[in-house]
DNA sequence: CGTTCGGTTGAGCTTTGTCAAACCGCGTGG
DNA sequence: CCACGCGGTTTGACAAAGCTCAACCGAACG
């Protein structure tokens, strides 16, 4: 009845009222974390999948006291956890940037799901595959790109990933990283990050303060980024694995 | 009947011959490609999973004509696609490093898996686990470390891989990779890649030449590398969802 | 033998990192 | 209301890591 699971499940497609049922078992608690607080960290013991109900988390690593990484920033409707699915401890931290709500997602409820929904089942490779095609994306980013166009290419994912939309991205959206945290995701230093967004303002791609973001022309900008938008899912989804729609949900012109 | 499918599906697990019976519907073809071939490139419409018979392969993607990024390398039983599970048309190139035999997993019959098999829909999680955790080490590296520590933490990661064993690590094994392809797995330029490479041989970390490695002392190496051994999952998959084993296949001490 | 392909080496250059100081907005307490 | 301090950003000077270009080497193969 209305849970947050089946609110934030829906972003990915409209659900029929079966699949609603099948998630309907999930207790509808939610779980709240101050900013800077941490939800777990590696080694403990998974609980629970989770989705974002609000607030901006972060994943990351830390090698050795002085070097973090963050893999990814977990923003509205974002899972996490999946691709730890197999594991019985987690293998990163998760921290809360700003005051974090989340729906947990209790994994034994799994079962059900997949025998019950091949619908819901689809949906979940969906985010599997969005998310593997972000991280590529990443790895492109960090290994291959300069600084400046990473920032770049990174301001324009965000904007894409803000709110679930299509391919036309938000220009205006709230941003509270810090630069240390841009810094750790691209690989950077925080003082290079400076530079780089200093660069992109002077030269008129983007305005920010500290907690906005506004992209002053997207194309633009994601020029700049050699930006590819076919790794962008649409939250619409129906595909079948049958091969023969060719014509169905094509990514590509 | 002995299709290439059960066999490199059994490496991560032993089968039940009731699981053996579901898998047996696939068609058990081959495809063999020469060393260089490509298989699929990007926008191509996606036929088949691959699971890898023999060879290697590796994913990869053009920026513009002379910047390329690997994601990653296929070895023996690693699959090809499930990352892209939820799209038509490929987002990367798959190319045959060396000649490279691949057995085809035709789409269609997934839902079999997932809807009669909860072990083997299992096993596919576990590979999803697998290779995002991968992929997230992969990011650390690129990211985080130096170009010494780069190489040898790939070296590490790819003795780990090599025939999908545990935590021992093969010392010896084929290493068919040119440098130019380390140097766009790790975000380098292929003269450092050698640089990188000599400095490893002459401080006593490893031997190789054109087509083998060997790593003289693995424990060095991989505190050179600031290895994490967490990351690698068992073969033996016997993990549930009900949260009531906790001391079942753990991934730390 | 000569060619080709990949690997190695050196020299100089570019990008990015490091360190330290200055700056800026904002909240707090006097 | 102002001074202060704090956290985060910016700037500058310098150092280091890695890149590029070009020459050279050496094994494999015709």
């Amino acid at each position: 009845m209305g849970s947050c699971i089946i609110e934030k499940f829906s972003y990915y497609g409209d659900l029929t009222d079966d699949e609603k049922a099948i998630l309907d078992k999930f207790e509808d608690s939610k779980e709240h974390y101050k900013a800077g607080e941490t939800v777990f960290t590696k080694g403990e013991k998974i609980e629970n999948l989770y989705i974002v109900f609000d607030g901006w988390g972060y994943i990351s690593a830390n090698l050795d006291t002085s070097l973090r990484s963050i893999f990814d920033v977990r923003l509205d409707a974002d899972f996490i956890g999946i691709p730890e699915i197999s594991f019985q401890n987690h293998l990163y931290d998760l921290h809360a940037l700003t005051d974090l709500t989340l729906c947990p997602f209790p994994r034994k409820h799994l079962d059900d799901i997949f025998s019950k929904s091949t619908r819901l089942r689809d949906i979940f490779f969906l985010i599997i595959s969005r998310e593997k095609a972000i991280a590529n994306e990443r790895i492109i980013s960090i290994g291959r790109r300069t600084a400046f166009e990473k920032v770049a290419h990174f301001i324009v994912e965000i904007s894409l990933r803000y709110g679930m939309l299509g391919m036309e991205g938000h220009n205006s959206f709230n941003f509270p990283l810090k630069q240390e945290h841009i810094a750790d995701l691209l690989g950077l230093s925080p003082v290079h990050v400076s530079r780089a967004m200093t660069n992109l303002k002077n030269n008129g791609y983007i305005q920010y303060n500290r907690s906005t973001m506004h992209i002053v022309d997207q194309d633009k900008l994601r020029n700049l980024a050699a930006f590819d938008p076919s790794f962008v899912l649409k939250p619409d989804i129906s595909f079948d694995y049958s091969n023969d729609n060719v014509d169905k949900n094509q990514q590509h012109a």
